[in-house]
DNA sequence: AAAAGCCCCTGGATGC
DNA sequence: TGCATCCAGGGGCTTT
């Protein structure tokens, strides 16, 4: 469910609430992606300072150390003062003098890592090799130009890899792909000045609108505070195989990627 | 260095 | 209704 858009608002919806909380306890419930690492007892007693982003990872500050959480392919978070009684699939659960915050995640892709510090090696493995944030002042397009032009591979794989930039998942780079009329399949380095400048903006304009939009996605997002985005924002592309494109009505065609399908109109991708 | 495949896991939709 | 198959928002890791 979540991309960066999901992540933002997810970030979003409870950031104010949680900053300057104590941490009271952490429970733990089936394994996530890796192990917390760390004791959950020594996480009380700390405060919560701030929640960042980077791509789809949030940060939680503490006042000693972070964590690092990721919603994986079906994520979600909660966070306020009384939550229902936790499910089977709340796997990480942390009480706080603000609210508890709550990771349901049913097929546990996720994750929640702690680290001493954004140095520190269990972070830098999974933050080191980001990508630029395409919604940051710092998303220049000479760099993303620089970025695409050594990776010979398509580019909508390029785009998913999010080592030139983050948060593109897999509606959003068909999306910004169809807003850029560039085929999915074209190399990444072949892609012509004008088709990176369009592309570059293609991507801010789409995942703009969706955190605008509260996130979209197909199914059941929400975020931490329960608000949906359920269809808010109406797909060009994605998920739309045989069905006509909203500009030119030619049928949407669709293809297999490294095994993630790609969504595209033949008519209007062309270049 | 880059690219391609392989997994991790559960649940919903579809088909027989 | 039951059961098998396929597919799903991600991404680190291993192998070419």
């Amino acid at each position: 469910m979540p991309e960066l858009p999901e992540i933002e608002v997810t970030r979003l919806s409870f950031a104010d609430a949680i900053a300057g909380a104590k941490v009271l306890s952490v429970r733990m419930g089936k394994a996530l992606r890796w192990p917390l690492g760390c004791s959950v007892v020594e996480l009380a007693g700390r405060s919560v300072l701030a929640v960042r982003r980077r791509g789809k990872y949030l940060l939680i500050d503490l006042d000693q150390g972070l964590l690092l959480l990721h919603l994986g392919m079906s994520g979600s978070l909660s966070f306020a003062r009384h939550l229902p009684p936790a499910g089977s699939h709340d796997h990480f659960e942390m009480v706080t003098s603000h609210g508890t915050l709550r990771l349901n995640d049913p097929r546990r892709f996720g994750a929640v890592v702690y680290a001493d510090s954004e140095d520190a090696p269990e972070a830098r493995k999974l933050l080191g090799k980001l990508g630029m944030e395409p919604l940051a002042e710092g998303f220049d397009v000479n760099q993303f130009h620089a970025g695409l032009k050594r990776r010979k591979a398509a580019i909508k794989q390029v785009l998913l890899a999010g080592d030139v930039v983050v948060g593109v998942g897999n509606i959003y780079a068909s999306e910004a792909l169809f807003l850029a009329g560039i085929r999915p399949t074209r190399s990444a380095a072949r892609l012509s000045r004008p088709r990176v400048v369009k592309l570059h903006a293609a991507i801010r304009e789409v995942l703009a609108r969706a955190v605008a939009k509260g996130g979209s996605t197909l199914r059941n997002f929400s975020s931490a505070r329960g608000e949906s985005g359920y269809f808010q924002l109406e797909v060009m592309v994605y998920a739309r195989h045989g069905q006509a494109c909203r500009v030119c009505g030619t049928p949407i065609k669709s293809l297999r990627q490294g095994q993630r399908s790609t969504f595209y109109c033949p008519h209007c991708q062309t270049s």
